[in-house]
DNA sequence: GAGTGGTCTAGACCACGCT
DNA sequence: GCGTGGTCTAGACCACTCG
Protein backbone atom coordinates (compact mmCIF):
# COMPACT_ATOMS: atom_id res chain seq x y z
CA UNK A 1 0.00 0.00 0.00
CA UNK A 2 1.32 3.52 -1.36
CA UNK A 3 0.24 6.84 -0.56
CA UNK A 4 -3.18 6.26 1.10
CA UNK A 5 -3.27 9.64 2.74
CA UNK A 6 -5.39 8.94 6.11
CA UNK A 7 -8.78 10.37 6.63
CA UNK A 8 -9.99 12.03 9.29
CA UNK A 9 -12.27 9.87 11.42
CA UNK A 10 -15.59 12.06 11.17
CA UNK A 11 -14.97 12.27 7.76
CA UNK A 12 -14.60 8.57 7.30
CA UNK A 13 -18.07 7.98 9.16
CA UNK A 14 -19.49 10.64 6.99
CA UNK A 15 -18.67 8.36 4.40
CA UNK A 16 -19.80 4.94 5.63
CA UNK A 17 -23.06 6.40 7.21
CA UNK A 18 -23.49 8.47 3.57
CA UNK A 19 -22.73 4.79 1.39
CA UNK A 20 -25.17 3.12 3.65
CA UNK A 21 -27.46 5.43 2.83
CA UNK A 22 -26.41 5.01 -1.30
CA UNK A 23 -26.54 1.51 -1.14
CA UNK A 24 -29.85 1.72 0.55
CA UNK A 25 -29.51 -0.05 3.61
CA UNK A 26 -30.89 3.21 4.88
CA UNK A 27 -33.80 4.49 2.78
CA UNK A 28 -34.88 7.84 2.93
CA UNK A 29 -37.49 8.11 5.61
CA UNK A 30 -35.94 5.70 7.73
CA UNK A 31 -34.21 6.40 10.76
CA UNK A 32 -31.16 5.97 12.38
CA UNK A 33 -29.21 4.99 14.81
CA UNK A 34 -28.96 7.70 17.54
CA UNK A 35 -25.31 9.19 17.92
CA UNK A 36 -24.33 7.30 21.25
CA UNK A 37 -24.83 3.88 19.42
CA UNK A 38 -23.11 5.08 15.99
CA UNK A 39 -19.91 5.94 18.57
CA UNK A 40 -19.90 2.42 19.57
CA UNK A 41 -20.18 0.83 15.96
CA UNK A 42 -17.21 2.70 14.74
CA UNK A 43 -15.11 3.17 18.40
CA UNK A 44 -15.12 6.56 18.22
CA UNK A 45 -15.85 9.35 20.83
CA UNK A 46 -19.86 10.92 20.63
CA UNK A 47 -18.37 14.62 19.03
CA UNK A 48 -16.36 12.73 16.44
CA UNK A 49 -19.76 10.80 15.22
CA UNK A 50 -21.59 14.44 15.65
CA UNK A 51 -19.31 16.25 13.61
CA UNK A 52 -19.48 13.75 10.93
CA UNK A 53 -23.16 13.45 10.93
CA UNK A 54 -23.08 17.24 10.77
CA UNK A 55 -21.45 16.87 7.64
CA UNK A 56 -24.07 15.14 6.06
CA UNK A 57 -26.94 17.50 7.77
CA UNK A 58 -25.72 20.25 6.04
CA UNK A 59 -25.23 18.32 2.30
CA UNK A 60 -29.17 18.14 3.60
CA UNK A 61 -29.15 14.55 2.98
CA UNK A 62 -30.10 13.80 6.59
CA UNK A 63 -32.36 15.95 8.73
CA UNK A 64 -31.77 15.40 12.78
CA UNK A 65 -33.95 16.24 15.53
CA UNK A 66 -33.89 16.45 19.06
CA UNK A 67 -35.53 13.90 20.77
CA UNK A 68 -37.04 12.42 17.41
CA UNK A 69 -33.83 11.16 16.23
CA UNK A 70 -32.14 11.09 12.76
CA UNK A 71 -33.86 10.39 9.73
CA UNK A 72 -32.83 10.18 5.74
CA UNK A 73 -33.98 12.94 4.42
CA UNK A 74 -37.05 12.10 1.58
CA UNK A 75 -36.30 14.47 -1.11
CA UNK A 76 -33.05 15.74 -0.50
CA UNK A 77 -32.23 18.91 -2.35
CA UNK A 78 -29.32 18.89 -4.72
CA UNK A 79 -26.75 21.76 -2.19
CA UNK A 80 -24.25 23.04 -3.82
CA UNK A 81 -21.79 25.79 -3.29
CA UNK A 82 -20.79 28.16 -6.03
CA UNK A 83 -17.34 30.11 -5.30
CA UNK A 84 -17.30 33.34 -7.38
CA UNK A 85 -14.12 35.34 -7.29
CA UNK A 86 -13.19 38.54 -8.36
CA UNK A 87 -13.35 38.42 -12.30
CA UNK A 88 -9.78 39.28 -12.97
CA UNK A 89 -8.95 35.72 -10.92
CA UNK A 90 -11.62 33.94 -13.41
CA UNK A 91 -10.19 34.74 -16.54
CA UNK A 92 -6.55 34.37 -15.28
CA UNK A 93 -7.47 30.94 -13.79
CA UNK A 94 -8.40 30.31 -17.56
CA UNK A 95 -5.50 31.44 -19.07
CA UNK A 96 -6.35 34.11 -20.49
CA UNK A 97 -4.77 37.73 -19.93
CA UNK A 98 -7.26 40.47 -18.15
CA UNK A 99 -7.70 43.81 -18.31
CA UNK A 100 -10.57 46.23 -18.04
CA UNK A 101 -12.15 49.37 -18.62
CA UNK A 102 -13.95 51.99 -16.94
CA UNK A 103 -16.64 52.66 -19.67
CA UNK A 104 -18.53 55.53 -17.02
CA UNK A 105 -18.19 57.13 -13.30
CA UNK A 106 -21.24 59.47 -12.47
CA UNK A 107 -22.50 60.65 -9.33
CA UNK A 108 -26.24 60.21 -8.99
CA UNK A 109 -29.30 58.60 -7.66
CA UNK A 110 -30.06 55.26 -8.54
CA UNK A 111 -33.36 54.35 -9.89
CA UNK A 112 -36.30 53.12 -7.76
CA UNK A 113 -35.31 49.32 -8.26
CA UNK A 114 -32.28 49.53 -6.78
CA UNK A 115 -32.78 51.62 -3.62
CA UNK A 116 -35.39 49.19 -2.97
CA UNK A 117 -32.69 45.96 -3.06
CA UNK A 118 -30.46 47.60 -1.29
CA UNK A 119 -32.86 49.06 1.25
CA UNK A 120 -31.98 52.47 1.07
CA UNK A 121 -33.87 56.15 0.78
CA UNK A 122 -33.35 58.45 -1.69
CA UNK A 123 -29.55 58.89 -1.88
CA UNK A 124 -26.47 60.36 -3.99
CA UNK A 125 -24.45 57.18 -4.81
CA UNK A 126 -21.72 56.07 -7.50
CA UNK A 127 -22.23 54.50 -10.90
CA UNK A 128 -19.22 52.72 -12.21
CA UNK A 129 -19.56 50.37 -15.33
CA UNK A 130 -16.67 48.25 -16.27
CA UNK A 131 -15.95 45.76 -18.80
CA UNK A 132 -13.72 43.30 -18.58
CA UNK A 133 -11.76 41.74 -20.91
CA UNK A 134 -10.02 38.41 -21.25
CA UNK A 135 -7.64 38.60 -24.25
CA UNK A 136 -8.76 41.53 -25.18
CA UNK A 137 -12.42 39.96 -26.11
CA UNK A 138 -15.41 41.41 -23.72
CA UNK A 139 -15.65 39.01 -20.71
CA UNK A 140 -18.26 40.50 -18.93
CA UNK A 141 -19.97 43.99 -18.56
CA UNK A 142 -20.60 45.29 -14.49
CA UNK A 143 -22.99 47.96 -13.89
CA UNK A 144 -22.12 48.91 -10.23
CA UNK A 145 -24.00 51.19 -8.04
CA UNK A 146 -21.99 52.10 -5.12
CA UNK A 147 -22.53 53.86 -1.59
CA UNK A 148 -20.13 56.18 -0.71
CA UNK A 149 -21.32 56.06 2.88
CA UNK A 150 -19.98 52.40 2.89
CA UNK A 151 -16.82 52.50 1.17
CA UNK A 152 -14.60 55.30 2.92
CA UNK A 153 -12.21 56.77 -0.16
CA UNK A 154 -14.27 56.19 -3.10
CA UNK A 155 -14.30 59.50 -4.18
CA UNK A 156 -10.23 59.52 -4.22
CA UNK A 157 -9.74 55.95 -5.56
CA UNK A 158 -8.56 55.60 -8.91
CA UNK A 159 -9.81 52.79 -11.06
CA UNK A 160 -7.86 52.32 -13.91
CA UNK A 161 -5.02 49.94 -12.16
CA UNK A 162 -7.64 48.16 -10.09
CA UNK A 163 -11.09 47.30 -10.87
CA UNK A 164 -13.85 48.47 -8.63
CA UNK A 165 -14.90 44.97 -8.21
CA UNK A 166 -11.40 44.31 -6.76
CA UNK A 167 -11.27 47.55 -4.76
CA UNK A 168 -14.76 46.72 -2.84
CA UNK A 169 -13.77 43.03 -2.53
CA UNK A 170 -10.31 43.68 -0.87
CA UNK A 171 -11.20 47.00 1.11
CA UNK A 172 -14.60 46.55 1.73
CA UNK A 173 -15.80 43.13 3.37
CA UNK A 174 -19.28 42.20 3.62
CA UNK A 175 -21.33 41.45 6.50
CA UNK A 176 -24.36 39.97 4.47
CA UNK A 177 -25.38 39.64 0.93
CA UNK A 178 -27.64 38.39 -1.71
CA UNK A 179 -27.04 36.67 -4.70
CA UNK A 180 -29.58 36.29 -7.99
CA UNK A 181 -28.79 34.75 -11.41
CA UNK A 182 -30.53 34.90 -14.20
CA UNK A 183 -30.73 34.89 -17.84
CA UNK A 184 -31.50 37.75 -19.75
CA UNK A 185 -31.68 38.90 -23.42
CA UNK A 186 -28.75 41.35 -24.67
CA UNK A 187 -30.14 45.01 -24.46
CA UNK A 188 -29.34 47.11 -27.02
CA UNK A 189 -26.69 48.84 -24.73
CA UNK A 190 -25.42 44.91 -23.42
CA UNK A 191 -25.13 44.00 -26.94
CA UNK A 192 -22.87 47.23 -27.80
CA UNK A 193 -20.19 46.67 -25.43
CA UNK A 194 -19.84 43.03 -25.19
CA UNK A 195 -20.16 42.74 -28.68
CA UNK A 196 -22.66 40.85 -29.61
CA UNK A 197 -26.15 40.84 -31.42
CA UNK A 198 -28.94 42.27 -29.29
CA UNK A 199 -30.96 39.51 -27.74
CA UNK A 200 -28.37 37.41 -27.18
CA UNK A 201 -28.77 35.19 -24.45
CA UNK A 202 -26.49 36.17 -21.42
CA UNK A 203 -25.42 34.52 -18.04
CA UNK A 204 -26.26 37.74 -15.58
CA UNK A 205 -25.48 37.66 -12.07
CA UNK A 206 -27.06 40.31 -9.45
CA UNK A 207 -25.27 41.18 -6.34
CA UNK A 208 -25.98 43.17 -3.61
CA UNK A 209 -24.31 43.50 -0.39
CA UNK A 210 -24.25 45.31 2.84
CA UNK A 211 -22.11 46.06 6.29
CA UNK A 212 -24.90 45.30 9.08
CA UNK A 213 -27.76 47.91 7.60
CA UNK A 214 -25.48 49.90 5.67
CA UNK A 215 -25.34 49.08 1.93
CA UNK A 216 -22.01 48.73 0.10
CA UNK A 217 -22.57 47.93 -3.36
CA UNK A 218 -25.70 46.40 -5.96
CA UNK A 219 -24.30 45.27 -9.08
CA UNK A 220 -25.14 43.69 -12.01
CA UNK A 221 -22.67 41.17 -14.43
CA UNK A 222 -23.77 40.70 -17.44
CA UNK A 223 -21.04 37.50 -18.56
CA UNK A 224 -20.41 36.96 -22.63
CA UNK A 225 -22.39 34.07 -24.29
CA UNK A 226 -20.59 30.69 -23.03
CA UNK A 227 -20.03 31.41 -19.66
CA UNK A 228 -21.06 29.09 -17.14
CA UNK A 229 -20.45 28.42 -14.08
CA UNK A 230 -19.45 24.96 -12.73
CA UNK A 231 -19.34 23.56 -9.34
CA UNK A 232 -18.92 20.05 -7.82
CA UNK A 233 -21.35 18.79 -5.31
CA UNK B 1 -34.77 42.03 28.02
CA UNK B 2 -36.85 40.14 26.16
CA UNK B 3 -36.47 36.87 23.60
CA UNK B 4 -32.51 37.18 23.44
CA UNK B 5 -31.52 33.75 21.78
CA UNK B 6 -28.90 32.27 23.61
CA UNK B 7 -26.45 31.96 20.56
CA UNK B 8 -23.76 29.50 20.61
CA UNK B 9 -20.60 30.47 21.77
CA UNK B 10 -18.40 29.22 18.75
CA UNK B 11 -20.84 31.59 16.16
CA UNK B 12 -20.60 34.29 18.43
CA UNK B 13 -16.94 34.09 18.49
CA UNK B 14 -16.97 33.84 14.82
CA UNK B 15 -19.07 36.68 14.76
CA UNK B 16 -16.86 39.04 16.90
CA UNK B 17 -13.77 38.28 14.37
CA UNK B 18 -16.06 38.76 11.41
CA UNK B 19 -17.40 42.23 12.73
CA UNK B 20 -13.61 43.00 13.56
CA UNK B 21 -12.86 41.83 9.96
CA UNK B 22 -15.33 44.40 8.38
CA UNK B 23 -14.10 47.18 11.02
CA UNK B 24 -10.88 47.17 9.34
CA UNK B 25 -9.46 46.42 12.76
CA UNK B 26 -7.82 43.25 11.36
CA UNK B 27 -7.69 44.04 7.46
CA UNK B 28 -6.99 41.91 4.33
CA UNK B 29 -3.41 40.33 4.32
CA UNK B 30 -2.94 40.80 8.27
CA UNK B 31 -2.16 38.00 10.75
CA UNK B 32 -4.81 37.33 12.91
CA UNK B 33 -3.80 35.83 16.85
CA UNK B 34 -3.58 32.41 16.97
CA UNK B 35 -5.97 30.12 18.44
CA UNK B 36 -4.84 29.70 21.83
CA UNK B 37 -4.70 33.10 22.09
CA UNK B 38 -7.81 33.85 20.79
CA UNK B 39 -9.29 31.19 23.24
CA UNK B 40 -8.00 33.34 26.13
CA UNK B 41 -9.60 36.52 25.29
CA UNK B 42 -13.38 34.97 24.54
CA UNK B 43 -12.81 33.00 27.93
CA UNK B 44 -13.48 29.87 25.43
CA UNK B 45 -11.53 26.53 24.85
CA UNK B 46 -9.44 26.08 22.14
CA UNK B 47 -11.78 23.69 20.45
CA UNK B 48 -14.58 25.80 20.34
CA UNK B 49 -12.29 28.55 18.39
CA UNK B 50 -11.44 26.40 16.21
CA UNK B 51 -15.27 25.72 15.06
CA UNK B 52 -15.53 29.62 15.09
CA UNK B 53 -12.32 30.29 12.58
CA UNK B 54 -13.39 27.03 10.21
CA UNK B 55 -16.48 28.87 10.13
CA UNK B 56 -14.79 31.88 8.63
CA UNK B 57 -12.56 29.53 6.60
CA UNK B 58 -15.64 27.69 4.92
CA UNK B 59 -16.99 31.27 4.19
CA UNK B 60 -13.61 32.28 2.55
CA UNK B 61 -13.07 35.02 5.19
CA UNK B 62 -9.88 33.71 6.62
CA UNK B 63 -7.16 31.58 5.33
CA UNK B 64 -5.18 28.91 7.57
CA UNK B 65 -2.18 27.20 7.28
CA UNK B 66 -0.63 24.99 10.09
CA UNK B 67 2.61 27.17 11.53
CA UNK B 68 1.93 29.74 9.09
CA UNK B 69 -1.02 31.56 11.38
CA UNK B 70 -4.25 32.51 10.32
CA UNK B 71 -4.88 35.77 7.82
CA UNK B 72 -7.72 38.00 6.89
CA UNK B 73 -8.25 36.65 2.83
CA UNK B 74 -7.13 39.32 0.28
CA UNK B 75 -9.61 38.59 -2.28
CA UNK B 76 -12.41 36.42 -0.86
CA UNK B 77 -14.30 35.39 -3.23
CA UNK B 78 -18.09 34.95 -2.70
CA UNK B 79 -19.30 31.60 -1.67
CA UNK B 80 -22.76 31.16 -1.68
CA UNK B 81 -25.01 28.20 -1.42
CA UNK B 82 -27.32 26.95 -3.93
CA UNK B 83 -30.18 25.18 -2.77
CA UNK B 84 -32.45 23.15 -5.71
CA UNK B 85 -35.54 21.12 -4.49
CA UNK B 86 -37.02 18.93 -6.62
CA UNK B 87 -38.68 21.03 -9.30
CA UNK B 88 -42.17 19.84 -7.55
CA UNK B 89 -41.60 21.55 -4.26
CA UNK B 90 -40.02 24.81 -6.02
CA UNK B 91 -43.15 25.08 -7.61
CA UNK B 92 -45.74 24.64 -4.31
CA UNK B 93 -43.36 26.88 -1.86
CA UNK B 94 -44.32 29.52 -4.88
CA UNK B 95 -48.13 29.10 -4.01
CA UNK B 96 -48.63 27.34 -7.55
CA UNK B 97 -50.11 24.12 -8.46
CA UNK B 98 -47.87 21.80 -9.72
CA UNK B 99 -48.47 19.25 -12.20
CA UNK B 100 -45.95 17.18 -14.90
CA UNK B 101 -46.31 15.82 -18.01
CA UNK B 102 -43.72 12.82 -19.65
CA UNK B 103 -43.58 13.58 -23.07
CA UNK B 104 -41.23 11.24 -24.71
CA UNK B 105 -39.74 8.15 -22.75
CA UNK B 106 -37.98 6.16 -25.30
CA UNK B 107 -34.35 3.83 -24.79
CA UNK B 108 -31.15 4.65 -26.79
CA UNK B 109 -27.42 4.98 -27.03
CA UNK B 110 -27.16 8.90 -25.56
CA UNK B 111 -25.25 11.06 -27.60
CA UNK B 112 -21.57 11.26 -27.70
CA UNK B 113 -22.07 14.42 -25.30
CA UNK B 114 -23.66 13.21 -22.58
CA UNK B 115 -21.58 10.21 -22.59
CA UNK B 116 -18.69 11.92 -22.25
CA UNK B 117 -20.02 13.91 -19.49
CA UNK B 118 -21.21 10.86 -17.57
CA UNK B 119 -17.86 9.22 -18.24
CA UNK B 120 -19.84 5.94 -19.63
CA UNK B 121 -18.73 3.73 -22.80
CA UNK B 122 -21.89 3.20 -25.19
CA UNK B 123 -24.61 2.20 -23.18
CA UNK B 124 -28.35 2.50 -23.56
CA UNK B 125 -30.01 4.54 -21.59
CA UNK B 126 -33.74 5.91 -21.33
CA UNK B 127 -34.58 9.16 -22.50
CA UNK B 128 -37.11 11.09 -20.15
CA UNK B 129 -38.49 14.19 -21.32
CA UNK B 130 -40.68 15.78 -18.83
CA UNK B 131 -42.73 19.52 -18.94
CA UNK B 132 -43.24 20.52 -15.46
CA UNK B 133 -46.08 23.37 -15.16
CA UNK B 134 -47.12 25.59 -12.68
CA UNK B 135 -50.94 26.90 -12.54
CA UNK B 136 -50.81 24.73 -15.71
CA UNK B 137 -48.37 27.07 -17.45
CA UNK B 138 -44.65 26.04 -18.30
CA UNK B 139 -42.36 26.39 -15.96
CA UNK B 140 -39.27 24.06 -16.64
CA UNK B 141 -38.57 21.27 -19.58
CA UNK B 142 -36.27 18.56 -18.31
CA UNK B 143 -34.26 16.56 -20.45
CA UNK B 144 -32.84 13.76 -19.24
CA UNK B 145 -30.63 10.86 -19.17
CA UNK B 146 -30.89 7.79 -16.81
CA UNK B 147 -28.81 4.86 -16.88
CA UNK B 148 -30.86 1.73 -15.95
CA UNK B 149 -27.91 -0.01 -14.38
CA UNK B 150 -27.44 2.65 -11.83
CA UNK B 151 -31.55 2.84 -11.34
CA UNK B 152 -33.34 -0.32 -10.37
CA UNK B 153 -36.95 -0.51 -11.13
CA UNK B 154 -36.83 2.02 -13.70
CA UNK B 155 -37.68 0.22 -16.64
CA UNK B 156 -41.23 -0.87 -14.52
CA UNK B 157 -41.48 3.07 -12.85
CA UNK B 158 -44.29 4.74 -13.51
CA UNK B 159 -43.79 8.31 -14.23
CA UNK B 160 -47.46 9.85 -14.22
CA UNK B 161 -48.11 9.75 -10.30
CA UNK B 162 -44.03 10.75 -9.87
CA UNK B 163 -41.48 12.81 -11.76
CA UNK B 164 -38.58 11.21 -12.89
CA UNK B 165 -37.04 13.97 -11.20
CA UNK B 166 -38.38 13.17 -7.70
CA UNK B 167 -38.38 9.40 -8.01
CA UNK B 168 -34.74 9.35 -8.57
CA UNK B 169 -33.62 11.75 -5.87
CA UNK B 170 -35.99 10.05 -3.33
CA UNK B 171 -34.93 6.43 -4.19
CA UNK B 172 -31.19 6.90 -5.49
CA UNK B 173 -28.98 8.92 -3.56
CA UNK B 174 -25.91 9.72 -5.06
CA UNK B 175 -23.09 9.87 -4.30
CA UNK B 176 -21.14 13.22 -5.93
CA UNK B 177 -22.43 15.23 -8.96
CA UNK B 178 -21.53 18.16 -11.36
CA UNK B 179 -23.98 21.73 -11.96
CA UNK B 180 -23.35 23.68 -14.72
CA UNK B 181 -25.51 26.81 -14.69
CA UNK B 182 -25.76 28.95 -18.09
CA UNK B 183 -27.75 30.75 -20.19
CA UNK B 184 -29.07 29.54 -23.76
CA UNK B 185 -31.39 30.74 -26.62
CA UNK B 186 -34.33 28.86 -26.63
CA UNK B 187 -34.27 25.67 -29.58
CA UNK B 188 -37.37 25.34 -31.45
CA UNK B 189 -37.93 22.77 -29.61
CA UNK B 190 -37.46 24.43 -26.19
CA UNK B 191 -39.98 27.23 -27.21
CA UNK B 192 -42.15 24.85 -28.65
CA UNK B 193 -42.77 22.93 -25.32
CA UNK B 194 -42.11 25.77 -22.82
CA UNK B 195 -44.59 28.33 -25.33
CA UNK B 196 -42.42 31.38 -25.86
CA UNK B 197 -40.56 32.45 -29.17
CA UNK B 198 -37.59 30.85 -30.78
CA UNK B 199 -34.66 32.64 -29.08
CA UNK B 200 -35.99 33.78 -26.12
CA UNK B 201 -33.57 34.00 -23.17
CA UNK B 202 -33.58 30.44 -21.05
CA UNK B 203 -31.70 29.74 -17.44
CA UNK B 204 -30.41 25.96 -18.00
CA UNK B 205 -28.88 24.23 -15.19
CA UNK B 206 -27.34 20.81 -16.41
CA UNK B 207 -26.66 18.34 -13.57
CA UNK B 208 -24.71 14.72 -13.46
CA UNK B 209 -24.96 12.63 -10.86
CA UNK B 210 -22.70 9.30 -9.87
CA UNK B 211 -23.31 6.90 -7.12
CA UNK B 212 -19.59 6.23 -7.20
CA UNK B 213 -18.47 5.65 -10.38
CA UNK B 214 -21.70 4.41 -12.10
CA UNK B 215 -23.62 7.59 -13.70
CA UNK B 216 -26.82 7.74 -12.78
CA UNK B 217 -28.63 10.55 -14.67
CA UNK B 218 -28.01 13.74 -16.82
CA UNK B 219 -30.20 16.23 -17.18
CA UNK B 220 -30.45 19.85 -18.76
CA UNK B 221 -33.30 21.69 -17.43
CA UNK B 222 -34.44 24.85 -19.23
CA UNK B 223 -36.69 27.23 -16.95
CA UNK B 224 -38.97 29.15 -18.18
CA UNK B 225 -38.81 32.84 -18.83
CA UNK B 226 -38.19 34.99 -15.30
CA UNK B 227 -37.08 32.10 -13.49
CA UNK B 228 -34.45 33.34 -11.10
CA UNK B 229 -32.28 31.19 -8.72
CA UNK B 230 -31.76 33.19 -5.06
CA UNK B 231 -29.47 32.84 -2.62
CA UNK B 232 -28.00 34.73 0.58
CA UNK B 233 -25.00 34.49 1.84
C1' DG C 1 -40.94 13.53 31.54
C1' DA C 2 -37.39 11.83 29.09
C1' DG C 3 -34.60 10.91 24.91
C1' DT C 4 -31.90 12.93 21.47
C1' DG C 5 -29.00 16.19 19.34
C1' DG C 6 -26.26 20.79 20.37
C1' DT C 7 -22.56 22.48 22.52
C1' DC C 8 -18.67 23.13 25.47
C1' DT C 9 -14.31 21.90 28.06
C1' DA C 10 -9.59 20.36 29.19
C1' DG C 11 -6.33 17.82 27.67
C1' DA C 12 -3.82 15.35 24.32
C1' DC C 13 -1.36 13.88 20.13
C1' DC C 14 -0.37 14.64 15.46
C1' DA C 15 0.58 16.64 10.66
C1' DC C 16 2.00 20.11 8.15
C1' DG C 17 5.01 23.42 6.51
C1' DC C 18 7.73 27.72 7.79
C1' DT C 19 12.39 28.94 8.86
C1' DG D 1 13.11 22.08 14.78
C1' DC D 2 9.09 23.76 16.24
C1' DG D 3 4.81 26.64 16.12
C1' DT D 4 0.31 26.41 14.44
C1' DG D 5 -3.87 24.42 13.07
C1' DG D 6 -6.40 19.61 12.68
C1' DT D 7 -8.41 16.27 15.09
C1' DC D 8 -9.87 13.28 18.72
C1' DT D 9 -11.54 11.91 23.48
C1' DA D 10 -14.31 11.52 27.76
C1' DG D 11 -17.23 13.71 30.20
C1' DA D 12 -20.64 17.03 31.09
C1' DC D 13 -24.67 20.07 30.89
C1' DC D 14 -28.24 21.97 28.25
C1' DA D 15 -32.17 22.80 24.82
C1' DC D 16 -35.50 21.19 22.30
C1' DT D 17 -39.35 18.53 21.30
C1' DC D 18 -41.90 14.25 21.08
C1' DG D 19 -45.03 11.47 23.37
Amino acid sequence: MTGVRTQPKARAIADSVHRRIVDRIWRPGDQIPHEAELAVEFGASRATVNKAMQLLADQGLIERRRKAGTRVAINPAVRATLSIPVVREQVEANGQDYHHVVLERIEAIPPREVLDRMGAGDARMVRLQTLHLADDLPFAFEDRWVNPGGAAGLAEADFTGISVNEWLVRYFPYSRGLLEVGSESASPRDARILRVDAGTSLLVLHRTTWNGDVPITDVRVAHAPGYRMRTAF
